[in-house]
DNA sequence: GGGGTCGGTGAGAGCGCTCTCGCCGCCGGG
DNA sequence: CCCGGCGGCGAGAGCGCTCTCACCGACCCC
């Protein structure tokens, strides 16, 4: 291990500017209070050093750290490993570090994980947490909401229903649902099928709402319940070409769905879009253009979304900001018309 | 904002179990040296206050900050949007937590961000670094080298051929493209095709040499350089069979590109695996198992390469680790037959 | 039974920073 | 010309922890 040659502390600065260490860190902290020949010679001296503050030592004293978990509560790795995590990410960093701010990734590795990311968070190591969970049963928000730590969650959970004050981030579920079934009515079509995603999830919820608000109490057959997997969509496919052969569209709850359902299509000699016309929902691109014919789908702006969150969990943490009791913030879909409607 | 209750100190438990700082310390790490009874009051006292180490006070004296940084090194946000990322940061985080050690995620934005993060990294705030960087020219690996911070790197950098002591952990992408080539070999196929990914990347240079390695130097024109990408495997594939029309195999460079490939194939009436058979690499799960037929590809243990590299890492940090000079760990991949061959 | 040893415990310094406070020099007003 | 005010700067305390060192009692050996 190279031995880093002793970083240079504050007081050295100031030594070799030739000032007291308070001088110093009021020009590393902003400089105002300081006047101009001073701090530039201050300036001067912590170019030359390479003087870089030690966090450590200033959280001590300020008790910020400058720092925000993220926590990603999703037990099965498959799940997490699809792009959408990974632009929410992006869009976090993003954010964050504009403001200077790190990010501590947690990832919860099974179910009694829950307690070790809750005692981090409650441990004060950071400033806020940024909180994806999918699942409606899941014990962490509860949590991390007794660790009094500001939070802001990605998705709408599905417990804050009444409560106001919850701090949230989700795309129009709803919303995009209503737009991809209208599109489908707007071709033509009549026997418009759903397979949902799992419904102990807000967004599968949300986005099954969005079609029956559309196709009101049509034939409850047509709707037949998956999990967002392709294998789920293959065999949620099979189900309803049996039980409603006549079946001219299928709204799929996300774009892996979707893709299952494609390729049961192919299989039984349905033509896409001539005979059935698909839309997915995510525009999650490897798969949506992976797809034959490439996918019809409703996009979220996901790397936005991320971005917002942080956004969001910032103003809460400035202590500039009026106290607010900041609702959900829900942003728009939109459709992008491929090959498959 | 919650105002947290005045966390408890160790002076808070010290004073409530009656003994003294030093003693609440010993216990808290670890617990050697102190008898029994008196241990025992020492657990129960911190039990009852809830007590937390603080961690930026511990680390301004021990210089160590149970903290290490993740690099992602992509300025292509769909590239980093592959789930590749994803599982490795799981086996990371589970390697970390595993030895209470948090994972501190860096993405670089764009090309100027480096210096950006280059001294974050020298500024001390983390133990060591795990650092992915695809691309030869990549200028960050020799600003991290010269920061000085123990560094593990996710995939064989491009310089480091002749360098001893640069600790990296790759798959065997060589090894993984002769069994792919071999195995079309074994199905009787002789016109052997290879869409490779871009030779700016090690990866990608790998798994040619790989296709080489087996087919020595068959028809030249049966390698088309490609990019990763499904559009870029659309392209490279009709030059292919622009070029050679009498190709039976084709070997992508990974499983993006195959998908592409495929699409091409069927628009030109080619049957897969009839008349073209189709292998990937990666074994992208979403997409492998998404395309139509499903793709015969080589898998790499993602997750566990990012568990080996962070446990490459902690060996490094742990003093008491004897002084050695780790090369490269190279991983296994295995084949994965599925209906496109 | 006295001196040496050794393991368990406490006292205290100090890590690098921020922030409060008090001092000092400069200004304006009486 | 003197005094009050104010802005710029330095001194010093203290954030919560670890770690060294000194101390003390118990135990063993001669």
């Amino acid at each position: 291990m190279t031995e880093t040659a002793q970083r240079p502390t504050l007081e050295a600065v100031a030594a070799r500017a030739g000032v007291s260490r308070a001088t110093v860190s009021r020009v590393v902290n902003g400089g105002d209070g300081v006047r101009e020949p001073l701090a530039e010679r201050v300036r001067r001296a912590v170019e030359e050093l390479g003087y870089v503050p030690n966090q450590a030592a200033r959280s001590l004293v300020t008790k910020r750290h400058g720092a925000v978990a993220v926590v990603i509560a999703e037990p099965e790795t498959r799940v997490f490993a699809d792009p959408f995590f990974a632009l929410q990410l992006r869009g976090i960093s993003k954010e964050l570090t504009a403001q200077d701010n790190q990010l501590v990734l947690l990832l919860t590795e099974g179910r009694d994980d829950h307690t070790r990311v809750a005692r981090y968070l409650a441990g004060g190591h950071v400033d806020g947490a940024l909180v994806f969970s999918l699942h409606l049963d899941d014990p962490l928000p509860g949590l991390i909401r007794g660790a009094g730590l500001p939070t802001v969650f990605g998705g709408r959970p599905g417990w804050s229903d009444g409560e106001a004050g919850v701090a949230y981030v989700d795309s129009d579920n709803r919303g995009g649902a209503r737009e991809a079934v209208r599109h489908l009515v707007g071709l033509g079509r009549t026997r418009i099928a759903h397979l949902t995603g799992p419904l102990d999830q807000t967004s599968a919820a949300d986005r099954l709402d969005g079609y029956r608000d559309v196709m009101g109490g049509a034939d409850a057959r047509l709707v037949v319940e998956s999990d967002f997997t392709p294998a789920g969509g293959e065999r949620a496919m099979r189900a309803l070409l049996d039980r409603c052969p006549d079946v001219d569209a299928v709204f799929a709850a996300n774009d892996l769905t979707a893709s299952g359902a494609l390729r049961v299509l192919r299989e039984r000699g349905r033509r896409v879009p001539e005979d059935v016309a698909v839309v997915g929902f995510d525009d999650m691109l490897p798969v949506a253009e992976a797809t034959d014919p490439p996918l019809t789908t409703v996009r979220q702006d996901i790397e936005e979304m991320g971005r917002i969150m942080a956004r969001l969990l910032l103003r809460r943490l400035d202590p500039r900001t009026p106290e607010e009791t900041p609702a959900g913030v829900v942003l728009p879909t939109t459709l992008v018309r491929r090959a498959s409607t």
